[in-house]
DNA sequence: TAATCATATTAGAATATTCTAATATGATTA
DNA sequence: TAATCATATTAGAATATTCTAATATGATTA
C-alpha cells in the first residue's frame, strides 16, 4: 500500500467524517434529491450545505446532474452504502457489548 | 437515526481519517501487535503513535491487553476490516472509472 | 435580454486536529 | 526498592475544519 493510497482512503474517511455529511448520505440513500430539497429535509442553511456537498463531490462520494434550474445529487456507488452499513454493524455489535457489560455488573 | 447516533458513527469516521491511522489498523489486520513494534514499523515517533492509538482506542476501534512489560493492541471487531475493505472496493471502482474515461478520450 | 431562481464560492472568526519535545506513569526486573 | 523499560500524557505552535454572512455564477424564464 503506497503513501498515496492511504492519503487518498483517509480522505474518503474525512469527508464521510461530519454528522451533516452522513445524514445528507442516508436522505440519499434511495432516491436523487437537489440541493433544495436536502437543506429544507436538514433544516440547515443553503451555503452550509453546499460547502458539505462539495466535499462529497471532490471525494467521488456523490455526483450531480442537472434538471432543469435544479442540481440534483446522488451516491455514486453502492460501495458508499456498504461502507455506512458497516460502521452501523460495527456500531450496534459496540452498544451490544456495553449492555453486556452492564448486565455482568449485577 | 438519532442526533447522537450520526455523532457516535461520524467519530469513527474521524478516528480512521488518517493515514497513519489506517496505516497501523493495516499492520494490525492479523496480529496483535505491542506499541513498539507498532512505531518501528511505521517508522514514527513513540508519543506519535501512542497518540493515533489512544483516538482508536478511544473509538472502540481498537483495544488492549498487557503482555510483561508492553502493551499488546488488536482490532476490536471484524466489522473495522470490512469498513475497511469496502473503502477499497471503492477506490478500486473510482480508480477503473476513471480509466475508462481516459481510455474514451481517444 | 433582464430578472429570477438555484446553487456555488469567498472571507474570516471560532474551533479542532496534528505534530514535536518534554515529562509522567506504572509495571517489571536486578 | 531502585533502576529500567514501555507506554501515556501534556504543552503549545502550526495547520485544518467548520460555520455564518455576504456575494458570485450561471442557467432558465418572462
Amino acid at each position: 500500500m503506497t503513501d498515496t493510497y492511504y492519503k487518498k482512503a483517509s480522505g474518503v474517511f474525512k469527508a464521510l467524517a461530519h454528522p451533516t455529511r452522513l445524514r445528507i448520505l442516508h436522505i440519499l440513500k434511495d432516491e436523487d434529491l437537489c440541493v433544495c430539497t436536502i437543506y429544507e429535509a436538514l433544516d440547515l442553511e443553503q451555503s452550509n450545505v453546499s460547502q458539505h456537498l462539495k466535499i462529497l463531490r471532490d471525494n467521488d462520494i456523490l455526483r450531480t446532474r442537472r434538471k432543469g434550474p435544479k442540481i440534483m445529487y446522488r451516491i455514486s456507488r453502492p460501495e458508499i452504502l456498504s461502507i455506512i452499513g458497516e460502521s452501523e454493524n460495527f456500531l450496534n455489535g459496540i452498544l451490544s457489548e456495553t449492555i453486556e457489560e452492564l448486565k455482568g455488573e449485577n
